[in-house]
DNA sequence: ATCGGTTGTGCATACGCATACAGTCGCGGT
DNA sequence: ACCGCGACTGTATGCGTATGCACAACCGAT
């Protein structure tokens, strides 16, 4: 392995000077920065990660923090993150709150990352209180917990909802139903309520029987429209707590042979990039999910980079997407 | 930060006996080993990784290269990869294959990387013989390049693709066509060959209007069925390079009004789990995509433990899976 | 010519951990 | 009682980089 030292010795130089000169130390002379270059490139040399990080205390490692990442809506996270990071030398670690192993401040200090971004869907897990008492800096993504004080970047479901609810609403819709995400999440809970608070808007409310919880994935909206199937004589417009979700319910709708949206209008919620196909068509609420997830990465990078700044907390807006699985109702 | 010298003093010990107790070094008596255990709890102790990883020389971070992390083939590597890692107290660190940034050999160094998975699908880009150069332990998913002696993991397309095109006979296909994937790839080349090999078994062979070649994305099928289109009286039955490919072909047809398999049948190759959808239902050649991806995490751990062992080519079978997709030619 | 100030570079050291080596202690055998 | 050996544990050091500090050289001003 060629070492920073490998490189003085053949510009002639300290080993020091060369730490200085490719950093762009401005007490370094052209000159020499010119020949610790022409060295370094010589002897292919590129500062390892591992010494500079235990020299200046931190790495340059962010980790993403995330429930699961078979879901579709993670992966169409990571490509976007890893994006940004780059752009600005950090790098991308995947993390998995398994409960099964270690507690994750825990995992996260010994791993000597930089910053964390979080985007579990369940609050209590990660502990951010104890990350906070580590000195680790992180940013919340598509979550909020309001009594761990750090950056966040959420979306408001208001705007998005509400053109999906009027355009139901005029289209006929009376009895809506809904697979809401779990009840512990921050994002779950507040689609929920934005739901119920525009419905009451319009004289409307969800019946018991028409709701049901589960996480955010595939499984809970193919069970969940196959259960009010079952029961029969169901809603008319099933809202989803997002796209996956969806697409379950969507799934489970054309294996039973019931047409959407002519026998069930289904909506959702996210708009990822499979809900566009041609096949599938979803109508949902719709945000930039890409920006979304720049933004966290922008946030981890600024606030690694100065821990005592002002918190932010960016909100981007939402609207609504009107593809083919809302329809008018049945009749 | 709490460090192995602070779970020393409050232990009594030494420094290095504290490392030792933690990593079970046997002749570190069990009442010490308890001591120091204790005192680690106590304090909230991990040990750092970086510290590690620059005396031992190298770290625990296995790197993941590839192409497009956009691709929903990549994205569904990640989760069992990562899984697999874990378990072997690895972590994964996602890397692209950018054009635009140092040399991967280079970054990997920088990175203090352990090992490296390559799943790129261009060959050369990556320089495999100067990873070894550096003596960095790397592994191929799902591509091969027999000059670099490495450990692979690959797919043999030949029972699939044999029960797929027998199939098609059958139904009395013989207008074939086929959207293979980009030409500088062994995956690609490989699929190429063995659907050219097969067919000619049957007597048949592609006609050359009728083969399309391009990058293992959505946008290859999409475009390609298009072209297909407009030129008229193409094939009956579309082969694709992958199932990525072949729903974007998929999608077209739909957005056409090109009914499948009435009109057309499409045929992928590597059974995602999007293409098992109800939505989708596509015909194609599969694997377990998942023993894959984990085995290549298992060889790369290997390989880095004892880096001299004999190399493993791993390769697994295919078998083709019929869904709506293919069905007999149109009239 | 002398001196304060600036510029450029080297020296020493620290980061947290692992490990070769040296040392201590206690035990059993003669 | 002495020696030798094994069982533990401490000391010293190295991994590759960054950085505070000291120092040398040089500049311009008096």
């Amino acid at each position: 392995m060629v070492t920073s030292r490998d490189v003085a010795k053949l510009a002639g130089v300290s080993q020091p000077t060369v730490s200085r000169a490719l950093t762009d130390h401005p007490r370094v002379s052209e000159s020499t920065k010119k020949r610790v270059r022409d060295a370094a490139l010589a002897l292919g040399y590129s500062t390892n990660a591992i010494g500079r990080a235990l020299s200046v205390g931190r790495s340059d490692r962010i980790g993403l923090v995330v429930t699961d990442l078979e879901n579709q809506f993670y992966a169409n996270m990571i490509a976007p993150l890893h994006r940004e990071l780059e752009q600005h030398g950090h790098e991308l670690v995947l993390i998995t709150e398994s409960p099964a192993s270690a507690p994750l401040p825990e995992r996260v200090a010994a791993h000597g990352l930089a910053g964390v971004i979080l985007s579990t869907t369940t609050v209590d897990s990660v502990q951010p209180s104890r990350l906070r008492d580590r000195g680790i800096p992180f940013v919340y993504l598509n979550r909020t917990a309001p009594s761990a004080r750090a950056d966040s970047v959420t979306v408001d479901p208001e705007p998005g909802v509400r053109e999906l609810l009027s355009e139901a609403v005029a289209l006929g819709h009376t009895r809506i139903g809904a697979i809401f995400g779990p009840r512990n999440t921050s994002t779950g809970e507040q689609r929920e309520q934005v739901v119920r608070a525009v419905l009451d808007e319009h004289g409307l409310a969800l019946a018991q029987r028409d709701v049901l919880h589960g996480p955010f994935d595939f499984g809970t909206g193919y069970e969940g429209l196959r259960t009010l199937h079952e029961r029969g004589g169901g809603p008319t417009l099933l809202l989803c707590g997002n796209d996956v979700v969806a697409v379950g319910a969507l799934n489970a709708a054309a294996e039973l042979g019931v047409p959407v949206p002519a026998g069930i209008s289904i909506a959702g919620f996210d708009d990822l990039p499979t809900s566009r196909w041609a096949l599938v068509r979803l109508s949902t609420v719709a945000y930039d999910l890409d920006a979304v997830a720049r933004e966290a990465a922008r946030l981890v990078v600024a606030r690694v980079a100065k821990p005592d700044t002002e918190l932010a907390h960016v909100v981007y807006p939402t609207h609504y997407v009107s593809r083919a699985t809302v329809g008018g109702p049945r009749a």
